[in-house]
DNA sequence: TATCCTCTATTTGTATACAATTACCGTGAA
DNA sequence: TTCACGGTAATTGTATACAAATAGAGGATA
């Protein structure tokens, strides 16, 4: 019956509810930009030893979400405009060229699946539901990144990056145009995969992800002034 | 016994040494692909405890040199046709992109030492000192790369994917009009840098990528049908 | 012989122990 | 006050211990 020890435990690792609990603490912002970051305190703080929380944050190291300090611990990475830039730069390389690929590759289903989002997200934005159409839109940008899961590297370093722009996100597609400027982008991506241009797919998806940019330095100016 | 507290140790953490001597291990080939890895043979072998083996072992994975097992262990990452492709494709597209980034900011001084760089690498090739035009080579890239340090995520990815290729060149230059042809593409990498034009650059490098990506795949159908 | 089961040896995941290093704080001298 | 120094606390690096999980090798049964 191999009875799982006692009640309460599940099966997932410790290292791994660790890690997951600390990214998340990161990116909603709950630990913010520059909060030392010690083992025995994290380790505490979450109900662990310290090997798996090591190992977490060897993990968020390499991923850049903290930045060992020069001595010991670590620290929250910081979002100044230089790495922010950074992020959305590198993003634009990479998913323009995912898009090159995806459009060599995409079918008919996929197109219209994509267009579905769109709709979706058109619809929510002129009905005002503001949280509907993050959420297609990020269904969007899913969608598309599975179409190259199979490119492991590739795939992993977008995910990645994805899931840290997230953090500068947070008050970014609040405002109505800007909303629809994001959805034109999505129109213009959609239009340059049903044409199965790969060097327009690239150019355009460098270009949203930019405007993206634009935006994210925008709403960090605006932080960092109030 | 507990007392390792002689003279003989250097500074240089445990965790590092056996990262690194993974790392050369599989990179030199001497540990093949689809070898299997456990914690506890490593750290007889290498002389420490699991601890700091396991650490390196999971920044082995992130790299990509490993993958983790279904159940336990890790393997070291094949080389399959698919892989070394999607390696050289991302190279590509990173490297063109850090080229464009360098144009931007690239001094004479830079260019005169790539040029000589160049130079040398020619030099040596007419003399027939393979080992030096690879040298050379090297030199050329790494003094790139240098160029793009501060952007950090760049770099790192940059630094990581070239490490790898390494196993995929063990052969790969041994040819003359190999090597010359590699010589004629920094040449014309130099040529894009000194007019100074972000596209042409990156244009310039991608291709030179993808020329080298031909030339492994090459070596590699050789080296399976042997 | 083939199949299923059980028991054991491996192997990993996590916790803990301990030594070495570094930071930090307080005290005394200039 | 400021600087220097010394000792203590905090923190990390590594090793080891132990429990949980899995694979693999027989052994029993048909």
């Amino acid at each position: 019956m191999a009875v799982h020890s006692r009640i309460e435990k599940r099966d997932v690792p410790v290292r791994k509810r660790v890690y997951e609990n600390l990214k998340a603490a990161i990116l909603s912002g709950h630990l913010g930009p520059n909060e030392r970051l010690t083992e025995e305190h994290l380790a505490e703080t979450l109900g662990a030893s310290r090997t798996p929380v090591r190992e977490a944050l060897y993990k968020l190291e390499t991923e850049g979400l903290i930045r060992p300090l020069e001595t010991r611990g670590f620290i929250v990475s910081g979002d100044s405009k230089e790495e922010v830039e950074e992020l959305f730069e590198l993003r634009a390389v990479l998913e323009g060229y995912a898009l090159r690929i995806i459009s060599e590759r995409i079918t008919e289903e996929n197109l219209q699946q994509l267009g579905a989002f769109i709709d979706k997200a058109q619809a929510a934005l002129e009905a005002g539901h503001m949280g509907d159409v993050f959420k297609w839109n990020t269904r969007f940008h899913d969608h598309l990144h599975e179409l190259v899961s199979d490119t492991l590297r590739l795939y992993r370093m977008i995910v990645d990056m994805r899931k840290q722009v997230l953090r500068h996100r947070k008050e970014t597609l609040q405002s109505m145009e800007g909303a629809q400027r994001t959805l034109d982008g999505h129109q213009k991506i959609l239009l340059a995969l049903q044409l199965k241009d790969p060097e327009l797919c690239e150019k355009t998806m460098r270009e949203h992800i930019k405007l993206a940019k634009e935006d994210a330095l925008l709403a960090l100016l605006r932080e960092h002034k109030q």
